[in-house]
DNA sequence: TGAAAACCATACCGCCGGTACAGTAAATTT
DNA sequence: AAATTTACTGTACCGGCGGTATGGTTTTCA
């Protein structure tokens, strides 16, 4: 029982590395097992067909993002009691999360996925749908509680400065990849920041002096 | 001669739709050769391997892509002396593009080949690299130009700035796909827009405060 | 009209996803 | 300690696909 998790969790590793690097319908089992040191008995014993397999790989993805947001929101808000003040810190701690990866983002299993959607049955992609959609909801209401304190920024929707953290880091992810240079994702990120700032801070405190409450964040 | 570009640009049509739907893996020339109602061979003769195909799709694809931006670029210069108001201008032609796509954004090959780079050679890799940073390269050209005219912000770079276009473009369609909803892409775009008017047009009354002589005079 | 271009037909190889089924070592329960 | 479940291994097989090879055949254009 134990044994059992601990193969069935070293294959999910192994072939969410290869799904990554050469999309799912390229990871070939045969690889897999081979890394992992097992049959193909073995891993059909595990995941009864390749569908199965990708549900299991956007599940543990999406449960591991849930957990990091959970922690980096909650942080947030123990460093501050000020909603901006306290976004503000989330996404400088998301960016740093980013930045401090070795060999940059591994990839977001999201992205992949909606790029080889005739891959998949609908309950894999409702499972990412649900997903990003809970994750957009997070920032929504983030900014709705700032919203509920700062004035803001004529002409914006919240609701899609919410889902742009989405596409700033999904897109940040291709970027870095395709550019070869892992340090854009985390720029893009604290580019975001810096926007979100703007919405909220009427120009005004660009020529004040930064106040105490606003040192944290400010750097 | 004729026919067989004909041909060709058939394969390349229907080769690109699979990928974007089922990634380059997955997708089988037995399936193209069979919509595109030609023989194995057939298509032998117009591509000597997959990764040939892989070549023909990625400058196919860049190409079309560097037309639409001379047009989108042209067209604001066009329609506006102001590097800012062009810009804004392109910006919005850019999106409803986008928008008007009567089943969404067909996908971004430059980000399901980042994530499916282990098939690829050296080659298709490169052409997708500097076709991203020529891309980015127009972006931030476009905004050294506003700079020039405009005051910018503090604390943000403006290659970061222009980074954040194709972040924003390859992130809203993957959003976009996920959520079901292709007016994401749109919206996300105006959402950009909005955040480049932000950060060359300063509030009115920032600088009828008292303190912001100072700030002006200091720069 | 003749050569080059643009294919078609057929046969074949090896890899892979997937199935089926029989057997076994280790862990867990009783 | 015995029984049972878990977690696999081993073997054999099928069909589909990428890719190669080779030898035609039709179409296009100079």
């Amino acid at each position: 029982m134990r044994k059992g998790a601990e193969t069935r969790e070293r294959i999910l590793e192994i072939a969410e590395a290869s799904v990554l690097a050469k999309g799912f319908g390229a990871t070939s089992i045969e690889e897999v097992i081979a890394e992992a040191g097992i049959t193909k008995s073995g891993f059909f014993y595990h995941f009864k067909d390749k569908n199965e397999l990708a549900r299991a790989l956007m599940l543990r993805y999406v449960e591991e993002n849930d957990r990091i947001f959970d922690d980096v929101f909650h942080r947030g808000r123990q460093l501050s009691d000020d909603p901006l003040q306290s976004f503000l810190i989330t996404l400088k701690l998301l960016a740093e999360l980013m930045g401090d990866l070795p060999n940059g983002h591994p990839g977001c299993l999201i992205a992949t996925f909606t790029y080889q959607e005739r891959l998949f049955d609908r309950t894999v992609r409702d499972i990412a749908a649900d997903a990003v959609r809970s994750w957009n909801g997070r920032f929504r209401d983030a900014l709705n509680e700032i919203a509920a304190v700062y004035p803001v920024r004529k002409g914006m929707d919240l609701d899609d400065v919410a889902i742009m953290f989405s596409c700033v880091v999904d897109g940040g992810i291709i970027m870095s990849r395709g550019l070869g240079d892992p340090r854009v994702l985390e720029r893009q990120i604290l580019a975001f920041r810096s926007f979100v700032k703007m919405l909220f801070a009427p120009a005004a405190s660009d020529i004040m002096l930064p106040s105490a409450p606003a040192a944290i964040a400010a750097e």
